[in-house]
DNA sequence: GATTTATGAATGAAGG
DNA sequence: CCTTCATTCATAAATC
């Protein structure tokens, strides 16, 4: 299952780059190269969010009423479950050398970086500091070296995507005789699936609002 | 803040056709009508996904974890939710596209590199990457990733050669013994223990800026 | 087609 | 700040 964000989300695999999808738009000199979808697409796509939201308010919704029990017979677990550190990837846990910041604190630098107070001074950084301390291990110099990157790889970000676009000879294949497989993917080929929604007995995706936050950066 | 998403899927119902973002591809007549995104706001998307996908997962393993402790106190809740699907619902979904060289651009990297000019200049990082687009797509980032990479890696080679070793390095950190650059291995690792039941953090690997946090107060 | 390997990309930290 | 390096993560490609 989850075919199709595969399918969308990874895009034209067909050749190896970027933008086969992208269209122009703005007209003039610089424009900007976007990603398309159709309309269908794009409710596959709404769907499936959707869903996932459901679900995820269901399994919350759940998990109160669980631990609501446990509080009442007074057996309340431990962290036994849901490791912080297990993340996706089944990777190790060996000892990170370096650190990571946990998703909370990452979330409150992000809020700070977008509140655009460019630069964080020492005593901010040191207040900061503080406050993420709550969330996890962290000192004053992650906060600092934090910020630093953001901004310089906010910076490059933005240049990023006016490269390639003489893609007039794919040669591809010219150096492999036998290309390994060619990628027909024909993207409206799709009308079931995605997270198999006719699995999913959730019927009234009724997002919550506070589910999806998203909350984006500039630029 | 983008309002992309708030526009297209945040609420359902509703027929697509109130695309702001849309824009007419395919020329002709009865052009077809999509929607667009920019890079970025794919790139949101897909980590947005990801993160609930990712949350879906670990909810559903925390619930496991629960329901076998219930089940020894014998206060097995009902099907709150429909269990069975979710066993197979953890997937990723994360499906970042990557460059692949083609051949050629292989070769000519691979010329240029051994030419020993260690350091690709930024300008260097310019031409080359407007040579290699002759034969195929390609952006001046994958170039500098290559670089990057290729050298680190091609150290690496050298000094790792590490032989005797009783095969059983899983476990702990074990710093090779004969280390190329002393490292200052000042980790701190962070452990977010505690997660008892006020709210639910998930280490998710790759999510950015955007919502992870599952508020999940247990009354 | 499941597992392993190779490698492109992301990112924390150091240097200047 | 900006650049560079080291390490890690994810996935295309290779292998079994």
């Amino acid at each position: 299952m989850m075919e199709w964000e595969a399918q969308e989300l990874q895009q034209q695999p067909q050749h190896h780059n970027q933008n086969q999808n992208g269209v122009v738009v703005g007209g003039g000199s610089g424009g900007l190269y976007v990603k398309v979808m159709t309309d269908e697409q794009m409710e596959l796509l709404r769907r499936q969010i959707s869903v996932y939201a459901t679900i995820c308010e269901q399994l919350v919704e759940m998990h109160k009423a669980i631990t609501a029990q446990q509080d009442l017979a007074g057996m309340r677990l431990g962290n036994i479950y849901c490791d912080p550190l297990m993340a996706s990837a089944g990777h190790k846990i060996s000892s990170r050398q370096r650190w990571t910041p946990t998703p909370v604190q990452l979330q409150i630098l992000e809020r700070i970086f977008d509140q655009g107070n460019g630069t964080p001074s020492k005593q901010k950084i040191k207040e900061i500091t503080t406050e993420l301390t709550q969330h996890g291990q962290i000192s004053e110099t992650n906060v600092y070296n934090w910020f630093q990157n953001r901004r310089a790889r906010s910076k490059r970000k933005q240049s990023v995507p006016l490269p390639n676009n003489a893609d007039s000879e794919v040669e591809t294949d010219v150096e492999s005789p036998k290309e390994k497989k060619t990628k027909p993917d024909n993207i409206q080929s799709h009308e079931n699936s995605a997270l198999g929604t006719e699995n999913i007995y959730f019927q009234s995706p009724e997002m919550g609002s506070e589910m999806h936050c998203l909350d984006t950066q500039p630029n």
